[in-house]
DNA sequence: CTAAGACCTGTATCAACTACAGAATCAAGG
DNA sequence: CCTTGATTCTGTAGTTGATACAGGTCTTAG
């Protein structure tokens, strides 16, 4: 892959970075992209920088990050006021709430297991389960 | 409490069950529960059977069952076709769901924490989280 | 040059609620 | 009985993070 300046159309954009093209559109729109140029028949045009831009957005919302917290990721870039020391702290952040889904979901599962293991599945009239819900 | 027929008002149907009561109103709208009689002044009246679906809805919900799989059992017990087998296998399929979604967690949850600890938190002038973020 | 494909815009949809506005009703106290 | 303040009524809009149209325009390969 040479360096020089690609011109990409919005669907080439998305198959480059995985992203699909009514979602860069929707970027756009609530501002997390920025509006790149357009061809003279108004078409977008975008560049490596969209690309970068677009991967760390995809990357981020693959370990859960909200676009909020992305915008808020990308409002240092931007402002050239990123550091180690406050990204490390915005991922620790997300880290405990990554933590406390992990929880909650693993007490719906022991519940669910309980809920399960008590009922045989047979032909038993009461069926735990539907107790167990309360109805 | 006693367990003559009260009249309830969405109000304290809310306060009884703990479900908000714009919600109640909403799972009329989507016909999860039934259109309940009304007072003369058009204000629904419901009663303690209400109470009961209402409280197996909020039960589910917080098994992290969505509102159509919550739904389906409701329309099983409606044309009294729920079975012990039947429900089981609602929640074992359920099970797996949560099951997935608590692994998936963890990826995310291993990634964040590997990522945090390539920084030092220091005044590093790359910051691994950025890179590996590839910004 | 033409025709197929990609792209343009604005709007609508999904889940599961929540929140409003403005009018009507209800319940409790005097 | 009447007032007053709280509740409820309706319909509609907003939330998050996309995705899916329709109907028209542009680009690009042959």
């Amino acid at each position: 892959m040479n360096l020089r300046k690609h011109r990409l159309s919005r669907g080439t954009l998305a198959a480059e970075t995985g992203v699909h093209p009514e979602t860069i559109r929707y970027y756009e729109k609530i501002q997390l992209m920025p509006e790149p140029p357009r061809s003279d028949g108004g078409h977008r045009v975008y560049d490596d920088q969209h690309a970068q831009r677009l991967r760390f957005i995809k990357r981020c919302r693959e370990l859960g990050f909200t676009l909020e917290e992305i915008r808020g990721m990308l409002t240092l870039v931007d402002r050239g006021e990123v550091s180690c020391e406050r990204v490390q702290h915005l991922a620790d952040e997300h880290i405990s709430s990554v933590r406390q889904k992990i929880a909650d979901l693993r007490k719906i599962e022991r519940t669910l297991k309980n809920l399960v293991q008590q009922c045989s599945g047979k032909d038993v009239p009461e069926c735990p389960i539907i107790d167990a819900l309360q109805l």
